[in-house]
RNA sequence: GGGCGGUUAGCUCAGCUGGUUAGAGCACACGCCUGAUAAGCGUGAGGUCCCGGGUUCGAGUCCCGGAUCGCCCA
């Protein structure tokens, strides 16, 4: 068939689903085995489908399609991810009101506006291409983000982790664009680095001689160093921003680095880490001696006095300098351990400003020191001198002030990438800000226990990427401080001393006094929702929600799954929860890898901080999909490739078998046409050729498929191929059920070769000349179903043709027969019919026969010319028996007059006596080179007699102890070995020999072939129908003339000749001439 | 800088708990078949299993170190 015809025939298949409603019909299917669950995880549709979806969404479509047919009812909603950043940035741009800080109220009502249209831009296209690819998704009744019953159900899962006290206000580090004061996203900033000269400094913080850690003070003791050192001793500390030195609450080392006293000549003893002594010599050009060492962890809690100790006073965070804790700990100005802490730069100790540093920030809620706010979020300063000056003007004056001070140990500059906000030009600011948290790190344990109860496809995701993450679970910031999104419904009491989280329309409707049910739950308009109680004004936080949190709420949401304070459903909504209950948690889901810290995380964090489960038990973990060079595709490079030309060329089939079957689903996956090509031919091809053969005999045969012959009553050959078959169920039944789409493909690929190529070729024959009607019924019902079952198979992977065959083959000889593939049941192995010992034989027969063809391609002999006689082996009883018991079919295959089968210690073999390593290595180890040796001085005949008659082997090893082994049969191995004279062909311990000798007879008997071929040949010139009879004369000379002679009715019979006589020739003809002889044909049509 | 994954034939990929000569498909070469035929099939050539150490009787496979590509996070 040609490969064009692939795509017409999806258009085909896709018109009979629409109009026959096979996917609502795949709905109604009867599910005995219940409720499979599956989630979709919501793409955005303001950009165009790309491959990538195709991937994800061919894995999202394939487990619903098999769970279908082995009777689970599979809901597959659909979902719309629609808000967050990428609308908001395309919406800006459209309305040119980028890095705009503040927007009025009628400026947010428009971009909302125009952002909830922009998100379906391209609707229409998913809409197509969803459809196109043969993914089965309820499109209509999609779960969309934003409608107001998604976000109240958002609302009301904030409320009962609010109500357990697992939302919390606090600061988050983000990167502002100072004098506007707008925070940035982190593609925002991506753009801006640029290279810059950046002051470097190091100072010195004295240590307080009482602090001094008792560990501390017994390593130096005990390495002579004085009171006197210890008295003036200061630890070096290293920063690239003076501006922020102000802010310093700790010093930070890492606690398994090593660190070391020095004396130095300018300033006197110092602590630093040791890799970074030799750096500090050259950079300050004085010797730096080491007069002791310790480690990192030694100096925790050593308190030092801060180059600027007057702020924390300043700015009222603690009463005095030096403030203790009620349990005696400082409250700041210490060394703390931090094993981010590196000495490849600088000192190797850290200064730590939280206000101004992520990870210091961390540090600061694990050790529990308050903030210094040495700017506000304007990037101007609040403190010391510099009052009032551009954080990055104030770097001078402070260095200035800090050596007058006697505290700077050296400055100089340093060249490394920051970045800037492009618009207008200024550093980016990393600014401590007030966010909303979900306590996330406090259910660690959980998030990782639960992880547990997880499958994890491909496995090490659940314990690497996934399980990392979980380990390292910092707590999840949800406010973000844009427009288009979840709003969060956290109102404030005008004091701030009050807070109420809103849990459903209704409630928020009750605390304002009116019926707000028609509100769009949006900013601006849920902004201008107030309400009095207890008689303070109450108005909405100004931050909406992460996007992330939207998604991983679809569980939920998606069903408009609104609770109260004791889990029970609100009024009204007892629908809602049912549907709920029935599809939580999900059996299975499929995205790509980057989502393990996106929707994964989402799902998983929001049902264990709830419901203390997973939210998913399966879930494949897809790699990316990259160009044929390995390299990503983006627009830019022009590398894309786009799928609905792919499926307009090869067909959505062509494309999602190789997704499926191309590589590991977990694995970054190359991409191209050609690949999608090849499997066009290589599976959908070769299965399409079978179905043809069949369907073009059929349509003349007719047979009666409604009737078939027993199984029992078939020959050899059908109950070999019945066999094959079901195994094929068994194995791909069992892949399926490991979400390993690609073993089963594997599974199918091989059935389908071994289907075209050893049973249809081998009984071609059976299908169009055949005078027994039982063994053509039989071949005919054999194929059939082997046909309809692949059809069954291969419906999850490639839909389409598996419905153009199940229509045609199913439907037209049984009406009664379900409407679709897709509508069917999973076929079921019978057991009773996989023939174990028919399956090794005939594989046994596969193996030699290929072996012997290898050794008629080398002996050079055509396969047309019959050779006398072909010798083989093979290494098990079992398999003799194989190949004694299918002489005739291998004799017939290879064109071989005589098969002889030659069993263990025959005459004509010799072997290679093995050692069966598996066996002999755990038992003998070190022995093993010795019984080689041994074994290949051993006569192989007599070595095969002894195991014949199942007596161990004794063997004398030539070892300087001289061992004495004796050797079970299962303990060795033996190789036939290719005999004398013949053209051979060894492998594994099986054996093909060809006798190479062409006597007059055969070779007569070879030149008939050559002539049948020649007026076959003759016969599709001239256009004849293979059924047509014909009328053949001739003249020869030489051998042909013989061979016409003695094989003249066995050419008449080959090529429906109806005569055949010695004349001159006429009608068509055709002729042959070589140093043989010459010949020429007349044919004319009977 | 950290985490995870990859690196096997020209290309895309297999290779289970270590075991004898490392496989498949495509491409290539040669050939076969001619009643699946603008198809089909077979055979062959092609490998430093990324590099270097180690463990072992034996390493593509296990361990250590390194290179390189990709993803995620800083």
């Amino acid at each position: 068939m040609s490969e064009t015809n692939f795509p017409k025939l999806e258009e085909a298949v896709l018109a009979f689903w629409r109009e026959r409603q096979i996917f609502a019909k795949s709905d109604q299917k009867p599910a005995p085995k219940g409720e499979f669950v599956f989630y979709e995880g919501p793409p955005t549709a303001n950009g165009k489908p790309a491959m990538h979806h195709v991937l994800a969404r061919s894995f999202k479509d394939i487990f619903p399609r098999y769970k279908t047919m082995r009777g689970f009812h599979v809901t597959r909603k659909g979902g719309w991810d629609t808000h967050g950043l990428p609308v908001e940035i395309a919406v800006e741009k459209k309305l040119g009101v980028l890095g705009r800080k503040t927007l009025n109220k009628e400026q947010i009502a428009e971009f909302t506006k125009q952002c909830r249209e922009w998100v379906f831009a391209n609707i229409e296209d998913w809409n197509y291409f969803t459809e196109r690819m043969g993914m089965w998704v309820d499109l209509e009744d999609a779960y969309i983000t934003y409608h107001n019953n998604y976000i109240e159900s958002v609302w009301n899962l904030l409320k009962r982790m609010w109500d357990r006290g697992m939302v919390v206000q606090d600061y988050k580090v983000v990167p502002l664009s100072p004098r506007i004061s707008t925070t940035l996203s982190q593609n925002e900033i991506a753009d801006g680095y640029r290279e810059v000269d950046d002051p470097s400094v190091y100072v010195r913080f004295p240590l307080k001689l009482e602090t001094t850690p008792l560990a501390v003070r017994e390593k130096l003791q005990a390495q002579g160093v004085g009171l006197e050192a210890l008295t003036n001793l200061a630890v070096l500390v290293w920063t690239t921003t003076p501006w922020t030195l102000p802010s310093n609450t700790m010093a930070a080392v890492n606690p398994d680095m090593d660190y070391v006293v020095v004396r130095s000549p300018s300033a006197g003893p110092l602590v630093l880490a040791a890799e970074a002594v030799a750096r500090l010599e050259d950079l300050h050009k004085e010797r730096l001696e080491v007069v002791a060492h310790l480690k990192g962890r030694d100096m925790e809690w050593w308190e030092y006095t801060p180059p600027f100790p007057e702020v924390c006073v300043e700015l009222g965070v603690v009463k005095a300098q030096g403030e203790k804790r009620p349990d005696g700990r400082p409250v700041m100005h210490f060394v703390a351990l931090a094993e981010f802490v590196s000495a490849e730069d600088g000192s190797g100790v850290a200064h730590e400003a939280p206000v101004y540093g992520a990870e210091d920030l961390e540090l600061a809620r694990q050790y529990g020191t308050p903030l210094l706010f040495g700017t506000n979020e304007y990037g101007l300063m609040v403190v010391t001198e510099e009052r009032g000056k551009f954080f990055k003007e104030a770097d001078k004056g402070l260095i200035r002030l800090m050596k007058e001070r006697g505290v700077l140990y050296h400055a100089g500059q340093i060249r490394h990438r920051y970045p800037f906000h492009d618009r207008t030009g200024d550093p980016i600011l990393y600014f401590a800000k007030p966010s909303w948290y979900i306590k996330t790190s406090l259910f660690r344990q959980a998030l990782y226990e639960n992880n547990e109860k997880i499958n994890w496809f491909p496995e090490h995701i659940k314990h690497g990427r996934f399980g990392n993450w979980l380990k390292d679970n910092v707590d999840w910031a949800i406010s973000r401080e844009r427009y288009w999104g979840t709003p969060l419904p956290f109102w404030v009491s005008e004091d701030g001393s009050e807070k109420i989280c809103v849990g459903s329309v209704r409630e928020l409707s009750e605390l304002v006094g009116r019926d707000l049910s028609d509100l769009d739950l949006h900013r601006p308009y849920v902004d201008e929702i107030t309400f009095v109680k207890n008689g303070k004004t109450f108005r909405r936080v100004p931050e909406v929600l992460d996007v992330w949190f939207d998604s991983g709420a679809m569980p939920y949401a998606q069903w408009h799954l609104l609770l109260d304070e004791k889990g029970e459903p609100l009024p009204g909504t007892e629908e809602n929860y049912r549907r709920w209950q029935r599809h939580f948690p999900a059996d299975y889901i499929c995205e790509a890898i980057d989502q393990t810290r996106g929707w994964f995380y989402s799902l998983h964090a929001i049902s264990t901080l709830l419901y203390d489960q997973p939210c998913f038990k399966n879930v494949i973990c897809l790699g990316h999909l990259v160009d044929e060079k390995g390299h990503k595709m983006s627009k830019s490079k022009g590398n894309v490739v786009e799928p609905l030309p792919m499926f307009d060329k090869y067909g959505a089939d062509a494309v999602r078998w190789y997704l499926f079957t191309g590589s590991e689903p977990g694995e970054q996956k190359r991409f191209s046409e050609r690949l999608v090509q090849e499997a066009q031919r290589g599976f959908l091809g070769t299965l399409w050729n079978v179905y043809s053969f069949f369907v073009l005999y059929a349509n003349l045969d007719r047979p009666d498929l409604q009737n078939r012959p027993a199984v029992a009553n078939r020959p050899e050959m059908d109950r070999w191929l019945v066999a094959r078959l079901q195994q094929l169920v068994e194995r791909v039944t069992a892949r399926l059920d490991a979400y390993d789409a690609r073993g089963a493909g594997k599974e199918l690929e091989q059935f389908v070769e071994e289907l075209s190529n050893w049973y249809v070729r081998r009984n071609r024959r059976r299908f169009w000349k055949n005078d027994d009607p039982t063994d053509r019924e039989s071949a005919y019902a054999t194929l059939w179903e082997a046909l309809v079952t692949l059809s069954q198979l291969a419906a999850p992977f490639t839909p389409f043709v598996a419905e153009a065959l199940w229509q045609n083959l199913v439907r037209r000889v049984r009406p009664e027969a379900p409407e679709s593939v897709h509508l069917s049941d999973w076929p079921e192995a019978e057991r009773a019919l996989v023939d174990e010992t028919l399956l090794v034989q005939m594989g046994a027969v596969v193996r030699v026969v290929g072996l012997a063809r290898s050794a008629r391609a080398m002996s050079g002999i055509k396969t047309r010319m019959p050779l006398p006689r072909v010798l083989i082996t093979a290494p098990t009883e079992a398999e003799l028996a194989g190949l004694r018991h299918f002489a005739d079919e291998i004799a017939e295959e290879l064109n071989v007059k005589e098969v002889q089968v030659l069993g263990l210690g025959e005459e004509l073999l010799s072997y290679r006596v093995l050692p069966n390593l598996p066996l002999l290595g755990k038992k003998y180890g070190k022995l093993l080179p010795a019984i080689r040796a041994a074994l290949a001085e051993l006569d192989s005949r007599m070595v095969a007699q002894t195991l014949k008659a199942g007596q161990n082997l004794n063997l004398e090893l030539s070892t300087p102890e001289g061992t004495r082994v004796s050797l079970s049969p299962e303990e060795l191995l033996l190789e036939a070995r290719s005999p004398e004279g013949y053209s051979a062909q060894e492998q594994d311990g099986y054996l093909a020999a060809l006798e190479v000798r062409l006597d007059e007879a055969l070779l007569l008997e070879g030149l008939s072939r050559d002539l049948i071929r020649l007026v076959q040949q003759a016969r599709k010139e001239m256009g004849l129908n293979v059924s047509d009879r014909i009328h053949l004369s001739y003249t020869a000379e030489g051998k042909y003339a013989e061979s016409l002679l003695r094989f003249g009715p066995r050419l008449q019979e080959e090529t429906l000749a109806l005569t055949l006589v010695q004349a001159e020739p006429e009608g068509f003809t055709t002729e042959l001439s070589d140093e043989e002889g010459r010949v020429r044909f007349g044919l004319s049509k009977a």
